[in-house]
DNA sequence: AAATAGATTCGAGTAACTCGAATGCAGAGT
DNA sequence: ACTCTGCATTCGAGTTACTCGAATCTATTT
């Protein structure tokens, strides 16, 4: 190939990073780093040399390589600079305050959400989550809120795909286009443990200016003490936080089509 | 050159992403990114647009380059490896019930801290603290904590560069010098206002196998609720808690020399 | 002490990079 | 409406800095 607009180095770099952050907790050798990421041994070595000393990586006492601090570093300036975050912070404190529960902040990334920020209820069961975490669209309440707004394209492309059943409550096929459905009309998801048993939550999307949903949040609860009929008791408040917030990013009103 | 031991692609590709971090909340052009790294226009937007296609950057509406959201997923792995916050966890939060004020975990990295966790109070007055934010070692109660127990080659490169002077109780020269023999003695430090106005901690190294200081934790509160004998008073058990979360990542017992 | 597994260095060959200049594009000013 | 300005993007020539396998080194295991 000629010179290509981008950067194979930079590419292999990031490679070699998402590679040892699949390798999850015992870290993970050169050698086998080299063959997730498809390159030499030695090649892998002079890359992971760079990414040693930019603290990118690091080294654990058995010698395997792990995640660095500088990505902290990095990820602590984003969500200091984040837009959206800034924008949506008071009002996530704002429906802690008016639910009790916990909420999430996510933006939309490829046909996952990303949690960027969190406010946790005083209540003492916390759910377990945490900031830089994914989950898939289909079966939280965020990802319905921005399922059913984004461009059809967009929507049945991320649907044809496999679909995870995480629980007996997930939906899928007809029944998740229905409840999409559903959703645009209402302008709220509700995810009734349709992502993990015990968990209830309600969704909204967050829009720009091009109408797109980029992020979305959620107030999450065990389905014990969070009722259907909260969720809903909550949602009017909630949709008009969802449209300042999306106004603040010079954004659209989400859930236009239908004001009843 | 001769071919070099580390890749000055993923060099520079960092020297960029962090000139992006540097530039703040307006974002930054690649003409001014170039110009930061040292590097030609046209290279720059190389990498770039590598960087934008994996997620590591990202263009606002202007146009400018931001910091994207493959860095907050990274970190969200990282904090989930990383077996120092693991080992920590459940001493900073009893340490939490126990003081009823917020709680950090640092990492030394270089000459500064870096935060990797945060256990808030229930009070309602919260400090303002992010994850992944820096400070420096000589003006906090975890890095003076560190910093009484590192090398004095390490400790003295350290001290001999500039020290900020964030308030008037911030202590340098040889002030700061005795202030960590007395650290030392005691086994843990106080920054008594010396970081920032009205907020005080006490904070203890955390040790390696090698017996370096590797991290550190702190309790923080407003100086008008937590005196100088509440420090005092949270010492003896917070000694304990360096000790076992040492020992639990492998390391020696902090602040044997003396043994009171 | 030998064997194994992995890290690191080496050197030849060339793919992929770097740079400046030219072109493209969008918004500001007249 | 037109030009100007600032920035992004593409292009092509020249060559640097990369890639790979093999050799060497280091540490751990048998």
């Amino acid at each position: 190939m000629q010179s290509g607009r981008k950067s194979a180095s930079v590419d292999k770099a990031f490679e070699l990073v998402h590679a040892v952050s699949d390798a999850g907790r015992d870290g993970i050798t050169l050698g086998a780093l080299a063959n997730r990421a498809g390159i030499a041994v030695s090649t892998a070595h002079r890359y992971v040399t760079s990414l040693l000393e930019l603290g990118v990586l690091d080294r654990d006492a058995a010698g395997s390589y792990r995640l660095g601090v500088t990505l902290i570093v990095l990820a602590g300036q984003y969500l200091d600079e984040d837009g959206l975050r800034a924008a949506a912070r008071p009002y996530l404190a704002e429906l802690v305050e008016l639910s009790g529960e916990t909420v999430h902040l996510g933006v939309l990334v490829g046909e996952q959400i990303v949690y960027v920020d969190k406010v946790e209820s005083a209540k003492s069961i916390r759910l377990v989550s945490h900031i830089g975490k994914r989950a898939p669209l289909h079966c939280t309440a965020m990802g319905k809120a921005m399922l059913a707004l984004l461009g059809s394209a967009r929507r049945d492309e991320i649907l044809s795909g496999p679909l995870e059943v995480r629980t007996p409550k997930t939906l899928t096929g007809n029944a998740l286009l229905a409840e999409l459905g559903v959703v645009a009309d209402q302008g709220f998801a509700i995810d009734d443990e349709e992502n993990e048993e015990g968990v209830r939550c309600v969704g909204l999307a967050i829009m720009n200016a091009s109408g797109e949903p980029v992020g979305a949040f959620s107030v999450s609860a065990p389905a014990a003490r969070f009722s259907r009929d909260d969720c809903h008791r909550l949602a009017p408040k909630a949709r008009a936080m969802a449209a300042d917030i999306s106004k603040r990013i010079g954004g659209r009103t989400p859930y236009r089509r239908s004001s009843k």
